[in-house]
DNA sequence: ATAGGATTGTTCGAATTCGAACCAGCCGTC
DNA sequence: GACGGCTGGTTCGAATTCGAACAATCCTAT
């Protein structure tokens, strides 16, 4: 099982190893902090990065399709996790005078002090369990990497067909 | 890692940006694969994951529960996935002698038959959102990060509290 | 001004996931 | 050989997600 002589529509094993274990890693990585975040403060990992997002932006309020995109996530759910968030206190609607379909979602003062609360925990998490694996240059690379890969995306969005290159092996 | 006056319960901001970018990216190639094999293909990712785990081990079969693990998921929806699966007739459950209470999922004719059908254009996704990006040291790279994040999350599954060594910021 | 087309957020039903409770079969010890 | 503890799978209800359909609003070109 060398490398070379495999047919294009198959994957070198090392290289498919690779991504195999790319997707255990991330779901786990996934879990572990949901899991942590659940049972300590009492929030899913979307809420929580819900409340980051908008935590880091200006006046701490965000358009709800802007949040569905920052997220990765359809609108409808952005809606069902808002409400949530707003039946706990943590966020709040506003409407915004100049685009009147719009809505700005603001993190609220207990909001802001929930998270607060959580922050700590959850990067410690990260940095033990993602972070501290990797330095300085590894980190440049990785997120080089991933820079890549959201190029690479974007590419795949604008043309859902895949790169004309390959001549697409669809199965159309 | 670099910038050093950080309180220890928050990040760098650029290291907090590979962070948020990891999961973004993630999540995006998710969700990307996730379409296509739908659209195409009419299963899930997780189903078709499944196949792969099942087309890749001996015999063509596996546990349900090393299957669980395998696919890092609860072991009910991995239950409810082959109860779709068997649905499908993509697979079929088979009582092993040895143990009267485990069951053997096997990978059928038509199981096979499909994911040779999906894989190639499946995997050619995979290689040009995924693996076009990196370059064999890149890839021994980054493999070698996978195994560290594995070990790490190893680790923390065997001593949920953390790494003694950070005397953990467990919120109690 | 206005019609046509895009965008925003919500609602709805279907699919999927999770965790806890549960039953059945295995295993070590007495 | 019976007992208590474990493990493997399933069932159940709750939570969450998705995509499609919808209503309201904006924008652009005429």
């Amino acid at each position: 099982m060398s490398a070379g002589d495999y047919e294009s529509r198959w994957l070198a094993p090392d290289v498919n190893a690779v991504w195999t274990r790319f997707l255990h890693v991330t779901h786990r990585l996934e879990h572990h902090i949901d899991r942590r975040l659940q049972e300590q403060h009492g929030i899913t990992h979307t809420q929580y990065e819900i409340l980051v997002r908008l935590a880091d932006s200006d006046e701490r309020a965000m358009r709800m399709s802007d949040l569905a995109e920052s997220i990765v996530t359809a609108k409808s759910a952005v809606t069902y996790q808002i409400n949530k968030l707003s039946e706990m206190g943590l966020v709040s609607r506003k409407k915004c005078g100049r685009d009147n379909r719009g809505i700005w979602v603001h993190l609220t003062e207990d909001g802001a002090e929930r998270l607060e609360h959580a922050a700590p925990c959850i990067l410690s998490l990260v940095r033990e369990l993602f972070l501290d694996a990797i330095n300085c240059d590894q980190a440049a690379e990785l997120d080089k990497l991933l820079g890549t890969w959201s190029d690479n995306l974007d590419e795949h969005d604008r043309n859902p067909i895949g790169p004309p290159e390959h001549a697409g092996p669809q199965a159309a």
